[in-house]
DNA sequence: AATGAATGAGGTTTCATTCAT
DNA sequence: AATGAATGAAACCTCATTCAT
């Protein structure tokens, strides 16, 4: 009846620009409301489409909760993967540029958030833990473990159960992150993220430093 | 089949008993799969009694959670606050003492997944937020200002910022705890967390000395 | 095992009592709430026994109820047939005492709640409305109708239908019944209830007289 | 046994017609059982969708009632209130105008069903007491205050209270509304209500007239 | 491609009635 | 005779998902 060329589109948006706008909607409220607790009523709205589009692009609320992840938080770790090989000072310095990176990219960011989902409601959504543990946890851990061996290799760093210490220097990060997004302990709410990260990594290179030469 | 005599009859009354299994089933649920997720009806099937007993005894699902922390978390940290008054010994002994009982009676049981939910979920439930900052929060921070006061007092610690200090120092201890209650991070799952807490408790009474004499 | 005369109660009040406690408690809640709104356990708490109590002396709430109706509305109707047949002045006059005693012993008083609450929901509760009507409405309006014929004998009231007139001369009082016991019409409120009365029974009166002399 | 073609969809969309076929449902519903009694998913089910579609028109069950209300009571109102202002004849006439234009636009239909519900269940439900109580009774009241002031300016009528002779003067016409939809009285089955009606209108034109010219 | 009306299972809470004590 | 703990069938309301338009 009418030739494509001639078809006017009675939607504006091009089918291309859609996942994003979607994908930057749905973390926003996933990292405001938590993963159960998001209405896909409310992540569309928020997209400025009704609720039928959302699954025109993806299949349920499990598959845009993954895309959301996969989409932010796997790049991050891959530029600091690549930091890492390519550094030549010393262990006390990577790790703070690690950590410091990890914040500015991720903790400081919406991105946090998804942290402190994942945490908690993991439990109940076995997938989604698979999948997070896989993408993310994993690669971010190794970051970690290369400093400490880099550090304790070059002698800097004293020699320690690598398993053990990764999570440990981790915590103090994932609790900002998740203090920063809670409504837990108003107190944080007064403390300035940087000075806080300043004083924890000062703390953790005291903490793993060699016997005072 | 079944003589007279062995008819079992269709509910046994429990009034002194009930409320502490209720609250042991309601502490499990919560637990399990979050607050929002915890439906009344399960927690009530645990405890073997009905849905509408649950309300005898607790005025709603608010009041029901309220309970349980009360129940379970107070008690142990005055227990505490009473230690860190009596102690002799070195501040960061004290600190080895505080934070392990600590982990022994909160993180190593059920109730450490209550940290983990409150973190996730106070955003939506702004009414427990508040309960639980005043009531476990505030309190449990400040017993680790007291210890690091303490030894700075003494000269055993740095002079540090305990408004800083303080939440870094039990950030490990509370992320082990939602670790150990959490299907994120598989790898947390392959380690001891008492090889955990003797490491970052060496780790920190480092990070915390004062120069070496 | 003990002889009947030296059993002493454990409880304190008689079996006698114990029922007219009930009915006042029940007429109260049921007045103040309706009926399918009043709860049994607070007619119970208001009689100061246990729910369990109301079952030993009453089948269930609709039995209650009846009972309710049965104690307090058919003596005042006996009395008022009783001063019809003996009254001796004008009808005007007899009107004038039948409508004030009725206001008296029922309008004015908690029962007057019955009349309003049979209205609105004998619908729901057709054993409610069968019962009512024959024990309680049938013999209320046969006294304004014995009353409407009288002063028609006599002269004194022209002649009327009185099928129609005896419901539309009721009206006003019970609507009078129902607005005290309402929060509907607050303009009502600040009405006195006995110039509402006489400022009706004239009307009626004149509304009824033959034509003037 | 069926064709493809003749599949029938699982739903209609019916946007523009739905508000009124819900409200109509409602209505009926309503007036059948009363406001508490009235269970949602019954309403629903008369107009033929399921209760989540009424959620999508109206917020609550009590948004639903008040919209009821105003779609069906408040444009009879209006029309009365404009009939008065223009009317020219004598004021008894105008009273009966504007009680049976009462009586067949509100009182002959289901309407009145609503007088009813109100009277009876306003004390449970203090917002919707207040609401009609402004919406509905005040402006109803309006009406009759003013023929009656006009009624008394011109000579026709007696000099009366008008704040009395308001209520009284509605009170018949009210009573029939509740009596034709309550099941008390069973007497009043029998009657027919334009008889009732124009039994009253005579009868109270009589009660108000100026002593005999 | 896009919409948003429609669905219906599932959650919290209430309360008449039962029955072990 | 009396209690009150226990039950379980509703009731209102929410929201992920479907599908007619």
């Amino acid at each position: 009846m009418s030739s494509p060329t001639e078809t006017k589109p009675r939607w504006e948006r091009r089918k291309d620009a859609r996942p994003q706008e979607l994908l930057a909607a749905a973390l926003e409220q996933f990292v405001e409301r938590g993963y159960a607790a998001t209405r896909l009523e409310d992540v569309a709205r928020r997209a400025g489409v009704s609720k039928g589009t959302l699954y025109l692009y993806f299949e349920n609320k499990e598959e845009l909760f993954k895309a959301v992840v996969r989409d932010s938080i796997v790049l991050p770790i891959g530029e600091a993967e690549h930091t890492i090989s390519g550094y030549d000072g010393d262990s006390g310095a990577l790790l703070r540029v690690i950590l410091m990176s990890w914040w500015d990219q991720i903790g400081a960011t919406k991105l946090a958030g998804i942290s402190k989902l994942m945490m908690a409601e993991s439990g109940n959504f076995p997938d989604l833990a698979r999948f997070y543990n896989e993408e993310v946890i994993a690669r971010g851990n190794g970051l970690i473990t290369r400093v400490l061996e880099r550090g304790m290799d070059s002698g800097e760093f004293r020699r320690l159960d690598t398993a053990l210490m990764t999570p440990i220097l981790t915590a103090p990060v994932l609790m900002l992150e998740m203090w920063t997004h809670s409504q837990v302990s108003c107190a944080m709410s007064q403390i300035a993220p940087a000075a806080y990260m300043d004083a924890y990594i000062d703390f953790a290179v005291r903490g793993l430093a060699a016997a005072a030469a």
